[in-house]
DNA sequence: TTTTTATTTAGAATAATTCTTGATCTAAAA
DNA sequence: TTTTAGATCAAGAATTATTCTAAATAAAAA
């Protein structure tokens, strides 16, 4: 194995925190991508928002679809959601929210909190920690995925 | 795999073979694998992992470390945690717990529930929805960070 | 207008991870 | 014991989501 490769993965391991843009110009591009998401919330993947975004701009590239949603991203009109190590997926629900990956049909719920801002309180934070962000994400069956494999 | 494809005998075999493995074998790679996550436990990628590991087996390679953090992980003895797109981390921690990641410094801690349980009732889980596992990540600033940049 | 800066695009590059192949080891059968 | 079948390992190739590069284009500023 290349040393190259170690020493890359040893520095990301050390990186620094990104910095943060205040606004955005909303280019053509952006626009399409982001009604794109907001047109059909099933959080989909950079391809997928990619193949949607080339029916209404048959001229845009993937390239830009990553550019766009990362810009949409950093801005805060969009959150981008990671499970495991699958391809990213984006969600224009700004709201305080979980999600819950049903492993039987893929689909991914968007779960609202049961009371507002009863997420933190569960979790011992030591004292002093400052904390930013918080990403729930869940696995399971669904419930109409549940519900069809009880029939039978 | 597409279901119009006839599967051949080798898929399978492979798919007849049960996804949860009651018990492994622990093989001297295993152990050494398994040894270095316990003997430090600040969740490593598979690459560190590896580095750990060739100090105590010089001809393991990469591709066995990643075997057996999978075998390992499927077993249920060690999780393998994602942030973001960042490489996999793998925890030996067992119990229930979150992680936070500090921005600053890059380390990342184990958050213990305030509560025994107390994860799931926080969100409004809709009826009959099985609910197999809860990840919860937190972002921020670590205490001895914060600390640090309070001396001005 | 001209100049400067930001954005888009196509394709190349990156990098974590997975896959392939053949060698080697292990456990159980014979 | 020897044989055999299958599991595991190792090296490197392949995969793939994502990022980077460089040139073209668009938008903003002067």
């Amino acid at each position: 194995m290349p040393p190259s490769k170690l020493r890359t993965d040893l520095e990301r391991v050390q990186s620094a925190s990104p910095a943060k843009t205040p606004g955005i110009r909303m280019t053509k591009q952006r626009r399409v991508v982001y009604d794109v998401l907001m047109d059909q919330k099933d959080h989909p993947t950079a391809t997928e928002v990619f193949l949607r975004s080339k029916e209404r701009m048959s001229a845009i590239s993937l390239a830009t679809v990553y550019n766009c949603l990362e810009t949409l991203t950093d801005a805060g009109l969009v959150k981008q959601v990671n499970v495991d190590r699958e391809p990213s997926r984006f969600c224009p629900n700004l709201h305080d929210h979980a999600h819950f990956f049903c492993s039987n049909c893929g689909q991914v719920q968007d779960v609202a909190p049961a009371e507002p801002s009863s997420t933190l309180s569960s979790w011992d934070i030591p004292s002093g920690t400052k904390v930013e962000l918080v990403e729930v994400a869940m696995r399971g069956v669904c419930s109409s995925c549940a519900a069809a494999s009880q029939e039978s």
